[in-house]
DNA sequence: CTGAAAGCGCTTACAG
DNA sequence: CTGAAAGCGCTTACAG
């Protein structure tokens, strides 16, 4: 391996001038010398060891990504957006992205602190847990979603609660009467919010949602029993995803029911997929890509500006109308 | 920051010692020791620093996993379900993941020497660099879905050809005759095999399909001038992967064509998607978790046994009959 | 503009 | 079972 006093033995000088020309401190070094230190380390092929780099420095050129979860976390594609978004962007930088999947608290600090992080992205919910992370984490930390209570928190979400409003109204709009509610109701101050923007608007416009039709994604395996469970006939169907949307169109499908023909849906994220395949769907759309882009843009600038002021930035979401909301003659 | 020396200072003995107990060597302390050093370095929440680990044994945890390309490589969803097998995998192990997207060849060996990366697996087409890359990092190199030429390769893959074979057999079986591929033919060696596998099963069965009935990916945003580029009707597609499947399958639509009535097409890989969306796609099925596990677990054998020799590895494929290739009556 | 010294936090190799 | 010494490849801080 070429090292800085490889190079500096084969130019005559020391490894300090070196040092100053691999690191763009060209002021303080000759011309002559640049010229010579610049040629033998393109002829050399040095790269620089970040590991030793990172030691002396006591920080590392590492961004870390903590994805909730202990699985394939990708298999969903609103955390693949994400994550590969991020990568691009974090490496046009100059810095290295470290990947991790943790469910545990304790493993982020460890994980975070055996790299000597530069800084954190966390996708995911992690609300529990803000103010662990923060105290035993002095670097820039990046959240995403969180509805956590912490008030110094650095976090990009989006209006969930605006989706779940635009939802409702939309719903309303084409005539529809008979609501239900399909997320993980329970994990996330995300689907909480996208929920109560539902219910709530519902309850505006002189409706009621009751408590049975408010669905965990696990129910739908089931689809007979949930029918059975309902109510009254339901038309329309919140998902609280997009992924979770067509999930449900297949499940009732297998009762025979078609969407939008017997029941209405609208999902949430706005992936891809919800204009590539059949029924293309009705959604409520938030920008990942700007939100990943977001999320870097200020981790960058908290790291080069410590003092910088944590804060909530809220992206805002919109419904984007397609094919799996029927119109209800009254 | 906690230190081997704080701790070893709290415990009244040398660094060495606590290195030993950090590194679980402990059958060279005293039980004595062992505890009252386990005690400190938990209270003290002391986490090793491992770029002075990297840094002093000259090799570092880190795991580097590279995907071709410079964009959101993983809105591909076979990536994002390689990499995603392989974040956890790597964790397990005791590693730390480094994800890369690189287009250019030179920045492959930077990014691996900067870290001192223990090894690496790469995702997506690099048949062209796999002996430069080779020659300039000797570390264990796993690749997947490569064809090239280079004999001592550690390679994992799977039977491309036999994938075209099985597509076109079961084409052949269901009374077609007239036969199209779509795929980026040019571009890979994984593409060009499954094209191969597919016209040559149908030659020998006594077709042809004429190089007109073989389309970029590209070619089908505009599916009109396609089919009236077809020599004669088509009524089978084989598609190179299961989102062009579905791309295909949209496109036509426009033209008020369906899937299986009209045209009835083969996808590749068996995503989870080919089962959740209509029409349920027929697929070639390869095993994507194994196939990312496997890259893992040779990696480590590598790493663990630099001497182990290399090899390719090819898995099986297999045909999934859904519901998008129709029977033909003749 | 240049360089010698010290140090980052660990491990390797050796001596006891 | 224990530890002192040297070194990994860089940077920081200082002196010239």
């Amino acid at each position: 391996m070429v090292t800085l006093k490889d190079i500096a033995r084969e130019a005559g000088v020391s490894v300090m001038t070196v040092s100053r020309v691999v690191n763009g401190q060209l002021s303080k070094v000759s011309e002559e010398n640049i010229k010579k230190i610049q040629e033998i380390i393109k002829k050399r092929g040095y790269v620089p060891n970040s590991t030793a780099r990172s030691l002396s420095a006591k920080a590392s050129n590492i961004i870390s990504v903590i994805v909730q979860g202990s699985g394939n976390e990708l298999i969903n594609p609103y955390n693949a957006t994400m994550v590969g978004e991020i990568v691009p962007y974090v490496q046009e930088k100059g810095y290295y992205l470290m990947l991790h999947f943790i469910d545990n608290y304790d493993d982020i600090t460890q994980r975070l602190r055996a790299w000597n992080a530069r800084g954190a992205i966390f996708i995911g919910t992690f609300d529990h847990d803000v103010k662990k992370i923060q105290q035993d984490n002095r670097i820039p930390l990046v959240f995403t979603d969180s509805y956590s209570s912490v008030r110094q928190i650095i976090n990009i979400g989006i209006d969930d609660y605006k989706g779940g409003v635009l939802a409702a109204k939309h719903f309303i709009n084409k005539g529809h009467c008979s609501f239900a509610f399909v997320g993980r109701t329970l994990t996330s101050g995300v689907i909480q919010q996208r929920l109560n923007g539902f219910r709530d608007t519902l309850e505006e416009h002189g409706f009621t949602m009751s408590t049975e039709h408010i669905l965990d994604e696990s129910d739908i395996q089931n689809p007979a029993k949930i029918i059975k469970s309902f109510k009254e006939p339901v038309t329309a169907i919140f998902a609280a995803s997009d992924t979770l949307a067509y999930s449900i169109i297949e499940n009732f499908k297998k009762l025979g029911c078609r969407v939008p023909d017997d029941y209405s849906i609208i999902g949430f994220d706005g992936l891809p997929i919800g204009n590539c395949v059949s029924p293309h769907l009705t959604t409520i759309y938030q920008d990942i890509t700007k939100k990943a882009r977001l999320a870097c843009d200020i981790l960058f600038r908290h790291i080069d500006d410590p003092s910088f002021p944590a804060g909530n930035t809220v992206l805002d979401v919109e419904l984007i109308e397609r094919d799996s909301v029927k119109t209800i003659e009254t």
